[in-house]
DNA sequence: TTGCTCCTCACGTCACGTGAGGTGGC
DNA sequence: TTGCTCCTCACGTCACGTGAGGTGGC
């Protein structure tokens, strides 16, 4: 048995306010089962109150429409459930940044400021195993994550041995426009059998600001503002890439506070 | 020490785009030191640096900018610090809230239907310490929380012993339009003294549709529509506010499986 | 002269909410 | 006839991002 019943009711029943009824109508998420050719008036049936509360939930937990649709639009269950389960486990890596950038700021409010020593150095060339993307500035970290692993794993299969600490080059337009090159390396001493998304580059020569940043890098922030502004007051500054280089890594250490980075600053002669 | 810097330099040091220090100019949440009156070039110094940072940090976390601006303007640093720690814990909050929409669609994803037993009531009018509001649907949760409080200790003060469970009306409004009147209210048999928000009122008699709903508020959603469901479909709508009967409570057990609340829908004879 | 950096509009985004103004059935 | 429910536009939201088209200094 099912009813024809108005938007008001199935709102009430559905719990999907009227004005999103009939947005999702619109775009095509739920459709009413007929519409009154002259009137306009929809009418839903009982028999899609499930399928509303599914999108109700759904929405609830900010899931995007076009995938909402995908969910609905599922042959089986098992896929219907892998599509909602990877989106729980995105909802769940958001709720964990989160929860370290509240970390964070109630550190940055409590610490007083650190010493800081800058030093310059002129590096240079060097040959490395990279990899090589433009990005934007929200995905960076993922990418910063899945490349250093893709080299690793290269480097472990072809038994080769790093001559010297993994590093990160960082394009200024990264920070300016939200999107830019960077490139993840590790340098190596003779090239190494290439696959996969990874290269053989010369890392250029440069003339660098450094300090050292301690603790994670999600704090890293503080203290490029901090050699930046070291830079811009001593006129020292220069066009390229900024370079990290990783010193004391998550898998050195489990401590956090025991992390090391170096930052470092093109800087001109 | 300062320095001049375009907006370019501002935004590598800051990690700012440069078309958010445009829009927070524009806004007034961020002022360049000076503008040139001819190019309308936008430049900024090193001391902004740590504001900008600030800043930065504060809409990561999605604080609006209208509070951002008031951190900014807050005169000392004990106010700063509240209103940045209010913040942090309305994140708080919605990490946790978050957090219950997953495991509840968890939860709905996993279970089978379970039994599902209406019954008709013809309730009387009862005399009842409430409090009445026109409340949007976003608010009503923590809303119900704050009134139900109210009253509780409004009867404890008086010693008023409640003539029955506690309960809830809401206007279907609520969900149609997403704002609506909503009360909740504990029935007494004598008036008590008034304070606050608290008035005393006679709920209305009414035939109901009414059934059990179990554990948590926050999936009453299904036992709803399951409960219109049956309305709709024996034709036995009526217009009027559903009501809750909170028959076990939070108050009562610690175990959500063991909450019980009576969802009951206006019908007619 | 060529790039480069910066500028100002105007428009798009995402999922609806907010009116305004109007219609059809009890 | 009066309310009530429903309808369709058109516009607003929030914090920028995305071009288009143009200018000034090296």
């Amino acid at each position: 048995m099912s009813t024809h019943l108005s938007i008001g009711d199935f709102s009430a029943i559905s719990h999907l306010s009227v004005k999103a009824l009939r947005y999702y109508h619109e775009v095509g998420l739920l459709q009413p089962v007929s519409v009154d050719s002259s009137s306009g008036y929809r009418f839903y049936t009982t028999t899609q109150v499930p399928t509303a509360q599914l999108i109700r939930r759904l929405r609830k937990l900010e899931m995007p429409i076009p995938e909402v649709r995908a969910v609905l639009a599922a042959s089986d269950r098992w896929q219907r459930d892998t599509l909602i389960a990877a989106h729980l486990q995105r909802m769940e890596s958001i709720l964990s940044e989160t929860r370290a950038a509240v970390r964070e700021l109630r550190q940055m409010l409590t610490t007083t400021e650190t010493e800081f020593l800058v030093s310059l150095r002129t590096v240079q060339a060097v040959q490395a195993a990279a990899i090589t993307a433009t990005v934007g500035i929200g995905d960076i970290g993922a990418w910063w994550e899945d490349s250093r692993r893709e080299i690793r794993a290269l480097l472990r299969v072809t038994q080769t041995v790093p001559s010297g600490f993994s590093g990160g080059l960082f394009a200024q337009e990264l920070f300016t426009d939200e999107i830019g090159v960077a490139t993840v390396f590790v340098p190596v001493v003779s090239p190494v059998a290439l696959s996969g998304r990874v290269k053989m580059v010369e890392i250029p020569p440069a003339r660098l600001a450094i300090t050292v940043h301690r603790g994670s890098l999600g704090t890293a922030d503080r203290t490029y503002g901090a050699l930046g502004t070291y830079v811009a007051e001593h006129s020292l500054a220069a066009t390229g890439p900024v370079t990290e280089t990783y010193v004391v890594t998550g898998d050195d250490t489990a401590d956090e506070g025991r992390l090391r980075t170096e930052i470092c600053w093109p800087v001109h002669h």
